[in-house]
DNA sequence: CTATATGCAAAAAGTTTGCATCTCC
DNA sequence: GGAGATGCAAACTTTTTGCATATAG
């Protein structure tokens, strides 16, 4: 485990969702880090295939990080317009989750629901 | 409706997935079209705007767009050991997915449900 | 004739690579 | 002393913007 793996690591605990590799960076140095831009991807790019951090392509284009098991439900609705994102309470579908999985013999242990239409400013 | 967008929207068109701007603009050029890569990025967000297509950030970095209309519900119970998959019937949440979406304003077009878990064999 | 669309080239933004240096065993 | 990690700068990739030209109404 180098230095740098451990900075980013300690960049990502406690975040909740997918922090971007420059957000990484940034904070680090803001920290007082010297650690340079180059070191985070090398860092982030070892720390996902030893499995213990994964990796995305934000919509910004960017590329994220989070710590595993960091998973949250997210249930969202999204504008296909804008991009309006609203977050939405699920006990209710949880419950029905819990039905169907067990029907079909299964164990649940995470899901994802999107919901895409259009906002109200853009119906 | 542009020169540019109809090149566009008919690239699209029998195309299972999302398409690459850049493969867009391929296509296109292979065809015989003369059209710039700039008019394809501008003719994608004009269509999208104008909701007849979709765009995602594919893995890769890029931007992919496909012809709305083209996603098909996938409603799937997915085995995290094994990958096995068993669709699911849904009937019972599209509806409650109309109530949340009417709750927030909006009109929905489409949605995704997956649940992950461990089949009977993994448990 | 005017407004819009188009294409090229250049600029931005993000990521990766080359390479010299530093660090830790 | 040497293998690997680090940081900087430059290369590369993809997308966006500026601007002059072409096109459509």
């Amino acid at each position: 485990m180098t230095k740098g793996q451990r900075a980013v690591l300690d960049a990502l605990d406690g975040e909740a969702g997918f922090l971007a590799a420059q957000d990484i960076h940034g904070r680090l140095r803001a920290a007082g880090s010297p650690v340079g831009l180059t070191s985070v991807y090398r860092a982030a790019q070892a720390l996902r295939e030893a499995g213990q951090i994964d990796e995305a392509r934000l919509p910004s284009g960017e590329l994220g990080y989070r710590l595993c098991g960091t998973t949250k439900h997210h249930h969202h609705l999204m504008c296909t317009v804008c991009g309006a994102t609203v977050e939405i309470e699920a006990s209710s579908v949880e419950r029905w989750i819990g039905t169907v999985a067990a029907s079909h013999g299964y164990t649940p242990s995470d899901h994802t629901i999107e919901i895409l239409g259009t906002c109200p400013l853009h119906s």
